[in-house]
RNA sequence: GACUUGUUAGCUCAGCUGGUAGAGCACAUCCCUUUUAAGGAUGGGGUCCUGGGUUCGAACCCCAGACAAGUCACCA
């Protein structure tokens, strides 16, 4: 079905018709041998005049400004925007202007993509400009696209705002919005510096499974699917910690992966249902090392990106400079809440829980009150670069048993501008422990956590082999973006973000008058469409107005067709499924 | 999932108390040989998110729904 054209997209579609019958192909097929960007002649034209005399670029046509026989465009390439100057007499030398007239101011519109070879000159008001002595066309744009325009003081002009749109067609979003692009590559920017570091440290980046037939690792509902061939169930990965620990059990002494995670979970602009964590596993190390190799890590990562180790986070400035604040949990919330929970039991717990104003329900153990308090009154006030330590065991299945204090695991999360980034234990390699600790998370999903971890036994019959001690980390790369880019929501850091389907389910669900109709053709396959529209009314309640919606409805679904016979009367045609 | 706000031209947005749908940019035609949010003149362009209802009459009021954003809940 065609989709109806607006006014300009008409426009553009005769252009491109009338480009060919000009003999132009609008689409062509030969490399074109772009040698400059328009970054590369913003930054080094002035000091080095002689190199720019003959050049060869390519971009989106942004804007033109039509003198006459002379006019300025502006073209936008990967790295930015520079302006063309495009005279007449020069792109047209002979007595055929057609280029110019025509093609040049007619038939090209803002979005098309064209190729430009000339030298590089300063105009009078001193902007650097390309004098183009040859012009071609490389791709026909047939939608208009947003035109925004910056002023002298730099005030942005009808913006290309809508959340919605710029989500949905983020290709859209980024050739109009410059800065959208740069949180990109940021992003891009803070994921090499990660993976530079960690290789210069000598461990190895593996990949695992992502359709896997447990979910473990993390606690999390996963997203469920069926492999039609081995016709067993397999869910997509709420974490890879599990299998990366079976690679050191195998031998490798430090891996990591960047892992597309996938959680069937509630959105906001925190959470994404896929998104990335890079996990890091070290044999013979433990939670206190990886401390101090995340601080490193990530304070690089901010130089790199920033040059400095001040990133600026909304109305925060937050430092990453080494070395961070610590806190134990218990510290923690004796620091914040003014409350010492550390000998408190389970019900005692409860009730300090209630008092202070968290919700709690019977799903409830003492770790995850401890965890909905701090969560409440400590979280959020951690805007600097924070470690929190030494968190209950109930709430971390795979840590290993503190080395000193009973009750607790060594386990971290660094928090910072009040969100977790990471979060890091010395893992459990105990098989004995690790199986008890699965039995009690089985024991918790009894009690209706839908989030507790399932038992995996394949993981014990590996750690039984024997894992060496390892610290390990889960480092969230959309968060951390967030931060490094100074984005306020997830969706800002990722370029495709989940959205609800758009389709309307109109187009397949017929009404009760669209039934009606279908029914009474389905006897009279052909019919003259006043006929049928009295024979209709004659039997049904169906107005002139929703039949002649109904009609309508019906031949934009391709139920019906609509077409003149040899009388000239228009006749109604129902098109078989 | 709850609440709040929003959805009008390709884009950004006005639209009063319910009375024929508006602007800027973009687009089209014309003028203009160093402009730059280029400028001047003229013109075309609408499923006012969808479906019901109230009304002589609905972009506007009422009901239901879709989508989005924000806040909360959920997500250790």
């Amino acid at each position: 079905m065609q989709r109806e054209l607006s006014e300009q997209e008409i426009v553009r579609r005769d252009a491109l018709k009338k480009i060919k019958d000009l003999g132009i192909n609008p689409y062509p097929a030969d490399l074109f041998p772009v040698d400059v960007t328009a970054k590369d002649i913003h930054e080094n034209y002035e000091r080095d005049k002689l190199s720019y005399k003959s050049i060869c670029i390519a971009g989106r046509l942004m804007g033109t400004r039509v003198m006459g026989k002379a006019s300025f465009s502006e073209i936008q390439d990967s790295t930015g925007r520079i302006q063309v100057y495009v005279n007449r007499d020069e792109i047209c030398p002979g007595d055929d202007k057609t280029l110019y007239n025509d093609v040049y101011k007619k038939l090209l519109d803002i979005g098309d993509i064209i190729g430009i070879k000339g030298y590089v000159f300063t105009t009078q008001v001193g902007e650097i400009t390309i004098h183009a002595t040859e012009l071609v066309l490389l791709t026909k744009s047939l939608r208009p696209i947003p035109i925004v325009k910056t002023d002298k003081d730099g005030n942005i002009h009808d913006g290309f705002n809508d959340p919605e749109t710029r989500y949905r067609q983020r290709y859209v979003d980024l050739i109009v919005n410059p800065h959208v692009k740069d949180a990109f590559i940021k992003r891009t920017q803070l994921t090499n510096s990660m993976r530079n570091y960690l290789n210069n440290k000598g461990y190895m980046e593996v990949e695992t499974p992502i359709l896997q037939p447990i979910y473990g690792g993390a606690a999390a509902r996963p997203f469920k699917t069926h492999h039609n061939t081995l016709d067993m169930p397999l869910y997509l990965r709420i974490a890879n910690e599990l299998y990366l620990k079976r690679l050191i059990v195998g031998g490798f002494d430090g891996v990591y992966e960047f892992a597309k995670d996938f959680r069937n979970e509630g959105m906001s602009r925190f959470h994404n249902p896929e998104f990335t964590q890079m996990e890091l596993y070290v044999a013979y190390k433990d939670y206190e090392w990886m401390m101090n190799l995340v601080e490193e890590m990530v304070e690089k990562i901010a130089m790199d990106i920033h040059g400095k180790t001040e990133v600026q986070v909304g109305e925060n400035v937050i430092n990453f400079q080494r070395p961070w604040k610590r806190f134990t949990m218990y510290g923690a919330i004796e620091h914040f809440a003014g409350i010492d929970v550390s000998e408190m039991t389970e019900a005692e717990m409860k009730a300090t829980a209630e008092k202070l104003g968290v919700e709690v329900d019977e799903t409830m153990g003492r770790g995850k009150l401890i965890d909905e308090i701090f969560g409440e009154f400590c979280e959020p006030k951690l805007i600097q670069p924070t470690f929190i330590t030494d968190y209950p065991v109930e709430m971390s299945p795979l840590a290993k048993k503190h080395r000193e204090k009973e009750g607790l695991v060594e386990r971290f999360e660094a928090i910072c501008n009040g969100k977790e980034i990471c979060n890091a234990f010395s893992e459990l390699n105990d098989p004995i422990d690790q199986r008890e600790r699965f039995e009690e998370q089985i024991e918790l999903g009894k009690r209706g956590d839908e989030e507790a971890m399932v038992l995996d036994e394949d993981f014990l019959r590996a750690i039984e082999y024997g894992m060496p001690p390892t610290a390990g980390l889960g480092i969230g790369i959309d968060r951390l973006s967030m931060i490094m880019t100074n984005s306020n929501s997830i969706q800002d850091v990722l370029f495709f973000p989940q959205m609800r389907a758009q389709k309307k389910e109109k187009a397949l669900v017929l009404n009760d008058d669209e039934k009606a109709i279908v029914a009474y053709l389905k006897s009279n396959k052909t019919m003259e469409i006043g006929a049928a529209k009295d024979a209709i009314q004659s039997t049904t309640e169906i107005s002139n107005k929703k039949w002649d919606k109904g009609l309508k409805t019906l031949r934009e679904m391709g139920v019906i067709s609509i077409a003149k016979n040899a009388e000239g009367q228009a006749e109604i045609t129902l098109i078989e499924a």
